[in-house]
RNA sequence: AGCCAGUUCGUUCAAUGGUAGGACCUCAGACUUUGAUUCUGAUAAUGGGGGUUCGACUCCCUCACUGGCUGCCA
């Protein structure tokens, strides 16, 4: 696990932590758990809470499990919960001997419940679901009780038993807390507890036919647990006063649920239904695709775990609904591959360019340096021949004011290797497109530095012709055009702001010999490009690169302002 | 309409009765063989109204606004 721990920064829940170990609340233990349910991918809201509770429990030198909340067999599946154990491994987290499951308990869960029943305070309810709705009563009405409410105890048990048994039918009746079916708080008019479901369950199988109900199971997954801190979302605030009365009234041990205020992204979306969505319609290629918001999407895309528990901690922990500017994502990935990515230069959109005073034939290799800010990863040598490829938008034949790359009549320098002039523009007949350009070098200017001290405003990023190897780059974009995806108020759906061009995809681009072997997950910078790592996708002959995130580009700006 | 929570720079997190601060974004400048990085600087906030207090972002009242809650989902 990653020991940031010490400079992390305060929040509201390390405050009750700390007050919790100097009243010696739970004998100075803190013991946290990150329970996911296996119906989904995690996404980087999942990461803020799994670097929330892991990381509590090192700072305060406990202990933070991972538990699986299947309590619903219907949507829930092995895939998910390898998927989840995967990306929390990957994000630098270690459960060591605790992984766990709410399936784990459902024979205590059973026993609980008929505990309760004795005790007068559950009871077999016959109504179906739209009943239970309809006695429920409304946000503003208060509900009416169940007919079976005060069914005796042993008609309970023995009900209750029946439909463990397999006796009845999907839906026909459901176990329920006796609470106030007059309670403002609608989780308190006598929740449900176990419902019928004669459905094959991931881990257990066919072995239970009722499925205890989050509430119900959750409080007491954490009390079996010996968990101290049960931290949770927000819209788990209302569900508070249930989590306490199970665990006050089966006289267990009592974890305190804290919430805090789940993560929003701008650009993109969070929800797991949403996501599904997108998934399953095709709008994206799949859970990893490098476009979602989803661990494995930003994976494949090339962020690293440091950067993701990086913006974690700058993110920090509030009661407050927010929204997170994705800006800042992309700042703390920049952050880690400034230090950490060799550079390395590759065109995406060739310009051919011929220097006509370089000997045909001739070859040099010339020394680059793989990375500026740190020296210890070395210098590698780059071929350079007479027929090169530039970036096209590198070149402009009618330069604006403020553009200093090349242009006719221009001298700009190539990185590492010379000052080159433009004496040439090559045109298609027909198009008039720009397809070559005649360049003459200055042989004194060799590694980029001119004897004379003569200036040049622009340093190109290029490549020679024949040596460089064609590749395949898979440029991303924000997936939706609006920041606020939530907002529908204009009376779209959320796909109405899906991104048209969030993919655009560059087949021949040219990338230096020395990228021949990159293995798939390998990061770069491409010089004065972005940052951009190896894809899955790539093979022998082909290599595929997605771009995770851009460099600040200063030029863009200035160039959208002038729009 | 009921219950619960929330409201501080554009964004986000602090300030726990005593000088409203950091980060991101934006802008300007310096440096630069990446229009990158780095460095310097700037802009910029306590929802409204009452009250308590020598003193209120902080405590109280009230209004407004925002979010959550009427699954046999979690």
């Amino acid at each position: 696990m990653p020991d940031n721990s010490s400079q992390r920064p305060s929040d509201f829940i390390q405050e009750i932590i700390k007050e919790d170990l100097e009243t010696n609340k739970y004998e100075g233990r803190v013991h946290t758990r990150f329970p996911p349910e296996p119906n989904g991918y995690l996404h980087i809201g999942h990461a803020k809470s799994i670097c929330l509770n892991f990381g509590i429990a090192k700072k305060f030198n406990g202990l933070c499990n991972l538990r699986f909340d299947d309590t619903n067999p219907t949507k829930e599946e092995v895939e998910y919960v390898e998927s989840i154990k995967k990306d929390v491994r990957w994000l630098g987290f270690d459960w060591g001997d605790r992984l766990f499951y709410a399936s784990d308990y459902f024979e205590q869960l059973y026993q609980h419940a008929v505990q309760l029943i004795k005790m007068g305070k559950a009871y077999v309810c016959d109504l179906s679901a739209d009943e239970i709705r309809e006695y429920r009563g409304t946000l503003t009405e208060p509900g009416k009780e169940s007919p079976n409410r005060n069914r005796p105890v042993e008609e309970n048990l023995d009900l209750f038993e029946r439909m463990r048994r397999g006796d009845f039918p999907d839906g026909s009746r459901t176990l329920r807390a006796k609470i106030d079916m007059k309670s403002g708080n609608i989780n308190m008019r006598d929740p449900v507890m176990f419902r019928i479901l004669h459905a094959e369950h991931h881990r257990t199988g066919d072995k239970w036919c009722i499925y205890p109900m989050y509430d119900y199971a959750h409080c007491i997954s954490d009390s079996i647990e010996r968990i101290t801190h049960s931290v949770c979302t927000l819209e788990f605030e209302d569900h508070r006063p249930l989590y306490d009365w199970f665990l006050n009234e089966l006289n267990v041990f009592h974890p305190q649920q804290i919430e805090f205020a789940r993560l929003n992204l701008s650009h993109t979306i969070m929800s797991k239904r949403k996501l599904l969505q997108l998934v399953q319609e095709g709008h994206v290629k799949g859970w990893d695709d490098p476009r979602l918001p989803t661990i494995s999407g930003l994976r494949r895309r090339g962020y690293t775990p440091e950067s993701i528990r990086n913006f974690c901690e700058r993110i920090g922990i509030a009661k407050r609904d927010s929204m997170v500017d994705m800006a800042l994502l992309e700042y703390c990935i920049r952050e880690d591959l400034n230090k950490h990515a060799p550079r390395v230069m590759a065109v995406l959109r060739p310009l051919r360019v011929v220097i006509d005073n370089y000997h045909e034939g001739q070859v040099e290799e010339l020394e680059a340096i793989n990375n500026p800010e740190d020296a210890g990863m070395g210098t590698r040598k780059v071929p350079f021949s007479r027929v090169l490829y530039i970036e096209r938008e590198d070149f402009r034949e009618d330069p604006p004011k403020q553009f200093f790359r090349l242009a006719p009549g221009r001298e700009v320098r190539l990185r590492y290797a010379y000052y080159i002039t433009c004496v040439g523009v090559i045109k298609d007949e027909k198009t008039g497109e720009v397809i070559e350009l005649r360049c003459t070098y200055d042989p004194a200017t060799r590694g980029g530095d001119s004897p004379d001290g003569r200036k040049v405003k622009a340093t190109l990023h290029w490549v020679s012709a024949s040596h460089s190897l064609e590749a395949e780059v898979r440029m991303y974009d924000h997936l939706f055009t609006k920041a606020d995806t939530e907002d529908e108020k204009d009376g779209g759906d959320f796909k109405a702001y899906l991104n048209q061009n969030s993919l655009e995809t560059l087949n021949s681009c040219r990338v230096e010999p020395g990228l021949t072997n990159a293995k798939p997950g390998t990061r770069y910078q491409f010089e004065r490009q972005g940052y951009f790592s190896v894809d899955p996708d790539s093979s022998n002959g082909k290599l595929v690169f997605n771009r995770t995130v851009t460099l600040k580009d200063t030029w863009a700006k200035i160039e959208k302002a002038k729009k």
